[in-house]
DNA sequence: CGGGCTTTTGAGCCAAATCAAAAATAGTGG
DNA sequence: CCACTATTTTTGATTTGGCTCAAAAGCCCG
C-alpha cells in the first residue's frame, strides 16, 4: 500500500532498493480518515507529512461569502505538505474528499530521511515541484478554456495521474467526489457542472457514473481538452545536468 | 541594484553578511533585456538560473487558438528559474513585459552557493515555495472572485510585493504594463480590464496612468478584494522547527 | 505628419450564473 | 425491509457578467 507513494516518488527519481525500504519504514504510521474531514487548516503549523495512500484529499481555500477553491487534488502516492514547514503556517486547509487512508510521517523522520539520501531529497523536491507545474496548468484552465473543456482537462490530468501509480489502467478510475466538489475545483456551478457532464457523455468523451469515471478514447478526450501529459514531468529528467557556459 | 535581491530573500533567511556577499557575487552577469523577449521557452532545458533586477517578466504559457495566459508575473527580486532543473524540461515560458535589467547566474555557481550556504538553500526553497502560495491564491481569483475584485486583488498583491523590496513605500508604484497584460493574467479581456480600471477609478480604490498604478488607501482596497498578505510569507517563520509526537 | 500601438466607447450576444423545484440516491434507525 | 431524511443529481426558466465585433480616439515615436 505503500507502494503507490514509491510508484509517485519513482517517476521523480530513481531509488535504490534501500531507500525504498527507508520510506516504506518512515510510513509506519498510517490512519483512516472520513470524507470531509481536514488534515490541516489554514493558519496552523504543519507538524507532520501527511501523504494520501488511498482515497481523494484536496487543498483549499474558504471564501468569505461561504464559497470554496479547491486548488489541488491528492490522489494515491501525493504527499500534502511535504515542505510547507519552510513557510511557517499553512496558507490554506487540506482536507479529505472521500473516506481516505492517510499516512503519516513525524516531519523529523522526513527530514532525517531527507537529509541522509540525496536522492529521495531530489524525489521529494520533485514531487513539490510538479505539484507546482499542476497549479499552472489549472490556472491556464481556469483562464482560459470553456467550461467542457476545463472539466475534459481535469479528467485526463486524473487519469495520467493515477495512471502513474497504477490506478487507472484501462480508461476506468474511481472519482468517488460530488459534482459540488468538482464544481468547486474548477470555479463553476454544480449545476453547470451537471449540464457539462451530459454533454461530455452524450459527445462519447468521458462517462462519469456513481463514482466511477470512464474515459472510452483517451487521445480523443486529450485532443478535445488539448491535453500535453508534459508538465507532469512524469518522464525522468537526464540525472546528469548539463554543463553550461554563461 | 543586487540590493533587490538581498531584500527578497531576506524575508525567508536571516543572511549573514558573508551570504549577502557571495549572492552579489553571483550575480555578477546582468543584461538589459527589451520587453517583450524570452527568458526561457517552454521546452528549453534551462542552462541558468535567471532574476529579474528591474522591470517585470512573467511565466505564461500560449494555447492553441493564440491565446496566452500568464501564470506569474516576476518583478525586480524575483527569481525565474530556480529550481527548475530539477523538471528537466520547462514546461511554461518566461518573457519580459517591459524593459528589464535580469541578472543571470550560471547554474554551477547557484547550485555550489545552494550547497555551501544551508541558509541560502532554504532563502532559495523559501522563494519558490512563496511562488507556488501565490499560484494558488492566483487560482482562488480566478476561480471565485468576479472582475473588479480580482483585479483590485492583484493590486494589492502587486502592492505588497514591491513594498517588499522596496517599491511601494506610498501607494505609488510603477507598473509600465499593457492592459491586453493584465488580462491575460486575469483571464479577462482587455475591453473587459479596460472597463474595470474606469469602475475601480470611479471608487476611488486604484487608479492607473502613464503605466503608474496609484492605491490611496490601501485598507479600503484591500477589504474590497478580500485580501490578506498571509499567503506571501513576508514575516520570516520562526527558525527552530517545533519537535512534534505523532 | 503618418503609421502602429494602445485605450476607449458602443451595441449585441452568449456562456455560465441564479433561482427554484423535482427526481433520484444514499443513509439511518426502527 | 421499510419509512423518513438528507444529500446529490437533474431539469427548467430567467438573468447577468463578461465576451465579441467594430470602430473611434489618443499616444508614441520616428
Amino acid at each position: 500500500m505503500v507502494e503507490v507513494l514509491l510508484r509517485k516518488l519513482g517517476h521523480g527519481a530513481r531509488l535504490s532498493a534501500e531507500e525504498e525500504d527507508a520510506v516504506a519504514a518512515a510510513v509506519a504510521h498510517v490512519r483512516d480518515i472520513p470524507a470531509h474531514q481536514d488534515l490541516i487548516q489554514e493558519g496552523d503549523t504543519p507538524a507532520a507529512v501527511h501523504a494520501v495512500l488511498v482515497g481523494f484529499a484536496c487543498r483549499y481555500k474558504m471564501l468569505p461569502d461561504g464559497g470554496r477553491q479547491i486548488m489541488a487534488w491528492l490522489v494515491p502516492g501525493d504527499f500534502c505538505d511535504l515542505h510547507v514547514s519552510i513557510l511557517g503556517k499553512m496558507d490554506h486547509s487540506i482536507g479529505t474528499l472521500t473516506d481516505s487512508r492517510i499516512a503519516r510521517i513525524p516531519r523529523t523522520t522526513a527530514e532525517a530521511l531527507s537529509l541522509q539520501r540525496p536522492m529521495l531529497t531530489r524525489a521529494f523536491w520533485w514531487a513539490t515541484l510538479v505539484d507546482e507545474g499542476v497549479l499552472r496548468e489549472w490556472l491556464v484552465n481556469m483562464g482560459r478554456r470553456p467550461a467542457s473543456k476545463r472539466i475534459a482537462h481535469l479528467f485526463c490530468e486524473l487519469q495520467a495521474r493515477l495512471h502513474a501509480v497504477g490506478l487507472a489502467d484501462d480508461g476506468v478510475m474511481d472519482l468517488p467526489i460530488t459534482q459540488a466538489d468538482l464544481a468547486d475545483t474548477v470555479g463553476l456551478t454544480a449545476v453547470h457542472v451537471n449540464r457539462v457532464l451530459q454533454w461530455l457523455k452524450e459527445a462519447g468523451l468521458a462517462s462519469w457514473k456513481n463514482g466511477v469515471l470512464k474515459i472510452e478514447d483517451t487521445e480523443r478526450l486529450r485532443a478535445f481538452a488539448e491535453f500535453d501529459a508534459n508538465y507532469l514531468h512524469l518522464d525522468r529528467a537526464p540525472p546528469a545536468p548539463v554543463r553550461e557556459t554563461i
